[in-house]
RNA sequence: GGCCCGUUGGUCAAGUGGUUAAGACACCGCCCUUUCACGGCGGUAACACGAGUUCGAGUCUCGUACGGGUCACCA
């Protein structure tokens, strides 16, 4: 990379403004975890009126999976978190890409080497005698040898061609103090740090190097990560001081757990973001939910849009703690965003599961819509509040039996034998027609309502509980059908 | 094991030296009601433990326990 390359990269660095960014590695899915960082992060950018800048942090040859930059632009863009500067959008200090970039890192590596602070290592990949044992635990902790080495020895290996890393070089004594927006100053020994690999032997950088300079180059003022990533914060300070750089603002957010001592991982078993579309998950409601685990608006509100999201985020809300996945919660979330949806955007979503579970033809599926629209977690639980519909399912007598409704086989079987000649004789078949003739029956007969309903429910269904009550039922199963099932009912009770 | 971090009801969490220790989910009860839901009202339930500082500690300090993270040519 020649100096003009470089002074233009750095002549472009913009200033005077929030710049944040998502930098995930393209390994195909979005994690709860990965969404929420993705999520403050984008927020803390909006919140300010600054950027979001999407980067793509491929330098791990061996972990790249096809097509999977395609999977967290389509995620990214479901989340509505969209970007101001990425790969496809472009931007002032790209590529935003780390391959595209490689001859960047080479640079700043050399650069680092001149200043003291980095060295080349030749020790090879197995550099199992340069470690420190401890007794318990083999601690694989770099002895710096290489750091030690003569100019006239290096020169020599260099010229032999032996492969070689590039390290980073650690203060031996003395301590680094950081700061983080949520975990406050952080202060470590130097003589704990390990001098990490900075520049890979096939030329790439590594993680630890490539996010202090692309962060750098990029204006990055607000660094927004798992906690994972604490412990590696003095080093990259280390790495700031030592270009003499700006340090960004740390935000080190804490995991989302399955547990109380597990992360959340694919591994176990654990749901993705997509996972949770694919569930029936509203991808609102996953967001809003993800928003709140690990961070407290501070208010008693909970139901955020993204756009209410950026009115009340403060980075003082996020916990320091993990913060364990909670099911039933997110259910309620999505069953509040599914109820919040009008009859016009609930009926497309849940049109394929009523289909699935309703095959008589002509069965009017927008009426049942609205029935089950209130009744569910996710849109899957469609299936078992419909499947009556089709086929009347046996059902026991005990079924007529209601104390509230005052109801037993007996006058139940009297309720039916009463309803079938009203319905029958009925020709107005709407809701209305069907609810003014059963209430004038149970009124003629001085009956309360439930004496006439509840059997009849019980019979066009055989369901303790459905969706909808009589009436609906009767009117969305036909005349025929209805009648059939009286029918049906009285013979099994008699 | 070293280093770093954390710990308020089952879960998410408010709280920043003086509170009857919020609120939400879940759970339970009541009401509403042609079932079940929805909705409304109410209830059970927490400061990990031990010292110390202080007139006073969930809030500050130290220790203990438990949990998490990290110690890769992965990010």
């Amino acid at each position: 990379m020649d100096m003009t390359t470089i002074s233009r990269l750095e002549a472009a660095i913009p200033k005077g403004e929030v710049r944040t960014r998502f930098a995930p590695s393209p390994t195909g899915y979005m994690h709860v975890g990965n969404l929420r960082t993705a999520l403050y992060t984008w927020l803390i950018a909006k919140k300010n009126g600054g950027k979001f800048i999407l980067r793509i942090e491929d330098t791990d040859q061996e972990r790249l999976i096809e097509g999977a930059v395609e999977i967290i632009y389509a995620t990214l863009h479901k989340c509505g978190l969209t970007w101001d500067e990425g790969p496809d959008v472009g931007g002032p200090v790209g590529p935003y890409i780390q391959t595209e970039r490689r001859g960047i890192y080479g640079h700043y590596a050399e650069l680092l080497m001149e200043k003291g602070g980095a060295y080349r290592c030749f020790c090879g990949k197995d550099h199992a005698e340069a470690t420190e044992e401890t007794e318990e635990k083999v601690i694989a902790k770099y002895d710096g040898r290489c750091s030690r080495l003569t100019s006239g020895e290096i020169d020599e290996k260099l010229a032999a061609g032996v492969p070689y890393v590039i390290r980073q070089l650690i203060p031996r004594s003395g301590s680094t103090t950081f700061k983080d927006a949520i975990f406050g100053e952080i202060t470590v020994e130097n003589e704990t740090l390990d001098d990490n690999v900075l520049i890979k032997s096939d030329g790439l950088p590594t993680y630890n190097f490539a996010n202090v300079i692309d962060d750098h180059l990029m204006g990055i003022t607000h660094v927004v990560r798992g906690s994972e990533y604490l412990s590696s914060a003095p080093k990259y300070n280390l790495l700031y001081e030592a270009f003499g750089w700006e340090i960004p603002t740390y935000i080190h957010c804490s995991p989302v757990m399955r547990d109380a001592s597990h992360k959340m991982s694919k591994r176990h078993g654990d749901p993705s973001y997509e996972d949770l579309l694919a569930q029936g998950y509203l991808s609102e409601a996953v967001v809003n939910y993800v928003a709140l685990l690990g961070w407290s608006p501070g208010g008693e509100e909970e139901m955020f849009t993204l756009e209410g999201l950026v009115e009340v985020f403060d980075i003082k809300g996020i916990s320091k703690s993990p913060a364990i996945f909670d099911r039933d919660k997110l259910n309620y979330f999505n069953s509040t965003y599914i109820k919040a949806l009008s009859p016009e955007a609930f009926y497309p979503m849940a049109e394929s599961y009523l289909k699935e579970g309703i095959k008589t033809p002509g069965l009017d599926l927008s009426l049942v819509a609205p029935l089950v629209q209130t009744r569910l977690d996710v849109l899957p639980d469609i299936l078992p509040l419909v499947d009556f519909f089709d086929v009347l399912p046996p059902y026991s007598n005990e079924l007529y039996v209601h104390k509230k409704m005052k109801t037993d086989e007996e006058n139940s079987l009297e309720a039916l034998q009463l309803t079938l000649p009203v319905l029958e004789a009925l020709e107005d078949w709407s809701f209305e027609g069907i609810h003014d003739a059963l209430m004038s029956l149970a009124a003629s007969l001085e009956l309360k309502n439930g004496r006439i309903m509840w059997p009849l429910r019980v019979a066009v269904s055989g369901k303790p509980a459905t969706p909808g009550g009589a009436v609906e039922l009767c009117q969305i199963l036909g005349k025929g059908e209805t009648l059939r099932r009286i029918a049906v009912g009285i013979a099994q009770l008699s």
